[in-house]
DNA sequence: CGCGCGTTTGATAATTATCAAGTGCCGTGG
DNA sequence: CCACGGCACTTGATAATTATCAAACGCGCG
């Protein structure tokens, strides 16, 4: 599904001006600013392009400004498996490592701001003010990973998709999420097609459709297009996800609040 | 299973000698060390107590140095899950955050290196060498967020608990793995009990019991006790795992070579 | 000896993967 | 303008895997 893909919420940010290495800037002297802009490059990926090849090489490390990117890793039978997606303002790669023993590729179409990885090491180890907000980025992987965990933990395709979509709402609100024209109820843009995110929850396709008209024919969501859904039984969803930590009230008052998400 | 647990080969360190905070040490100036040294309290914790609770205040942070934490998630419905194991030289806790979503319990009896958050992080803030090796703690941390993805990734638990024998053997080989007399084969020991491996590999006891015995009775183990497995056929396990990154060779070669392991 | 705990084993039901076919949509090209 | 092919998604039937419930086993310990 090419088209709602590049048109997707997720996507339809503004040029560069927010996310451009928002996560990195954060903190920083002026001088080390001016040090990671000489070095940064805005590069585009095409969809399902590879950035980082599995075992291979690790070059360059960045942030990603628009689109989505998956870790993908292959299995030896030939299946494959999402271990992780990054949305604008995630770093990828790795720094203080030169192998991925995962690929990195384009969910969608994405930009990049790419840093050459020898050069920014360098810059890590003379700014300690870099290294603290590198720090920190890492921090935010790590609990991306645990959240990510914490999505397999449902014992049901149809948890996991609950919990999936509830994690779109909570950690990227205004990138994945907008309200109804009453503001009474959160529609949500899934940032990724059936298929990867098959892969992402360790299901197959098929069962992903199931459980997303099953939630449809259950009252829970209203189907707008295929990967765009109007959550209409928030408190179902969450007693769905069973998980306890899932809050209708914060999620909606969270998405009314102009735009206090997590950047 | 109380006694295999205390008893086992990872609780059966030398007293504190190399894995006393080896993971922060490695690489920081005397003076850093002694400042580290003089936040640090060593405390041991039974079986079962909780170090941190979930979404609860987070006071310390530290590393193990004798024993294994389980992080552990509880879900709405009572069950609970493992997001992670920490042994020997791994960090526990999480700097520059306040609340944990996961509790920290001893897997077995453990012995802590403990630090006042608040104390361990102005320290990081003023040294800048201690600060690179919190980061490298974390990527570490990250990678083996990344190894636990993988073990999810066996579609059966056959593979999945493949994998995790396996892992153990290449990450920790000299904390859980021995060699044979004759240096043919690997003993595995195993660090936690049935229950704990179930909710770790997303399974119940039930299945971890009959993947085990299934194993045994097809050549691939043999049962020394209930946590002690020796490999008897160690390509037909990697085989097993569906996992190309595993090398029979390189596993017993790395047990073989005294003390090469990953500390 | 009996109790508790961890493990094992068995039977059944629920969930999901797999294979197969069908639908709708869009862009291409006659 | 419409037929065609490709692609993403949906739907259906069947088989494999696993969770669940239930009970038994082995073993250390009081």
């Amino acid at each position: 599904m090419e088209r709602p893909l590049v048109s997707n919420e997720v996507t339809r940010l503004g040029p560069d001006a927010k996310f451009h290495h928002a996560g990195l800037r954060r903190g920083l002297t002026p001088s080390t600013l001016r040090k990671l802009d000489a070095i940064a490059r805005l590069r585009v990926f095409p969809r399902d392009s590879v950035v980082v090849p599995q075992g291979g090489a690790l070059e360059y490390v960045g942030n990603v400004v628009r689109g989505v990117l998956r870790m993908e890793r292959l299995l030896a039978d030939g299946r494959s498996q999402i271990v992780g997606l990054l949305v604008p303002s995630d770093m990828f790669g790795r720094v203080f490592s030169d192998r991925s023993d995962y690929s990195i590729e384009a969910a969608t179409e994405v930009t990049l701001c790419c840093f050459e990885r020898h050069a920014f090491e360098s810059l890590v180890r003379s700014c300690p003010d870099l290294e603290h907000a590198v720090l920190l980025a890492v921090l935010d992987e790590l609990d991306a990973a645990r959240e990510w965990i914490t999505l397999r933990a449902g014992a049901t395709v149809a948890a996991r998709l609950a919990t999936y979509l509830l994690m779109l709402c909570r950690r990227w609100p205004h990138q994945t999420s907008e309200l109804t024209g009453d503001q009474q109820r959160i529609i949500v843009n899934v940032p990724i097609a059936r298929n990867d995110l098959a892969l992402y929850l360790g299901t197959t396709v098929e069962s992903i459709s199931r459980a997303v008209q099953g939630f449809s024919r259950d009252g829970l969501i209203s189907i707008r297009t295929p990967l765009r859904f109007e959550i209409t039984d928030l408190p179902a969803l969450i007693a769905l996800s069973e998980n306890e930590e899932f809050d209708a009230a914060a999620l909606l008052t969270d998405l009314r609040a102009g735009c206090g998400g997590s950047f």
